[in-house]
DNA sequence: CAGAATCCAATACGATACTG
DNA sequence: CAGTATCGTATTGGATTCTG
């Protein structure tokens, strides 16, 4: 059989198998805010006030639910310099660095293909 | 001003501006099953089961909601061959087949990078 | 075969108000 | 400043059963 990965000892991973962890990862990426995300911090780290004027629209709570996946996911890190006021800063790691190329693909042809679409 | 498209009168595209339409585009793309659909689609023509099998555990309702939204918005055709039994065939459009490059460098991703995420 | 219908669980999203 | 808490809506996802 060549179908991958379902059983845990997979030799290959593929995204169209049900159980395979690599579509978790898939499902991660794939959704609007962590694109947006990933893709402000792309060139610099950014603080949470800066990333929710950046991200405009974005509650409080969902970017702090979508900073926290991506941390957990280890695509960022969340690094807190003590002082008054508060201040808290977001980073991609080399591994969200990495996620960014093919996201940065995603919000170039959404902006660039918009005008094909039907109203 | 910088920022785009927001009182509808653009000049440039954003996803960032939160009334971009361009956003919607972003939130279409970015999702899991629209990924995956439109990726098995890329090699050819399928028909409804063929893609549910494809799809490793979709149901049909989000089969159906994911191949309609994307019908909607002219990323794919759907065409009956009037038949018995009946023969339904799901085609990219050029727009899908356009945006089916950077979703395959997602999907790509995912299944290579994988091993470099946390347990 | 291709899906529609139904029901339900999970989660994403959003606005607002409040706190260390 | 950087969130947390709370509440409510909306969308997504999933299982099952049924039908043109």
């Amino acid at each position: 059989m060549a179908t991958s990965c379902a059983t845990g000892h997979h030799d290959r991973h593929d995204v169209y198998a049900a159980l395979c962890p690599c579509r978790d990862i898939l499902a991660l990426l794939a959704n609007k805010w962590s694109a947006l995300t990933i893709g402000a911090l792309e060139s610099g780290p950014l603080r949470f006030g800066e990333l929710q004027r950046l991200l405009e629209g974005v509650s409080p709570k969902v970017l702090t639910q979508t900073l926290r996946r991506l941390e957990d996911s280890a695509l960022l890190t969340r690094t807190i310099y003590p002082a008054v006021p508060l201040h808290v800063e977001y980073a991609l790691t080399d591994l969200g660095r990495s996620a960014a190329e093919p996201l940065a693909g995603i919000r170039a042809w959404a902006e660039q293909n918009i005008d094909r679409f039907p109203a």
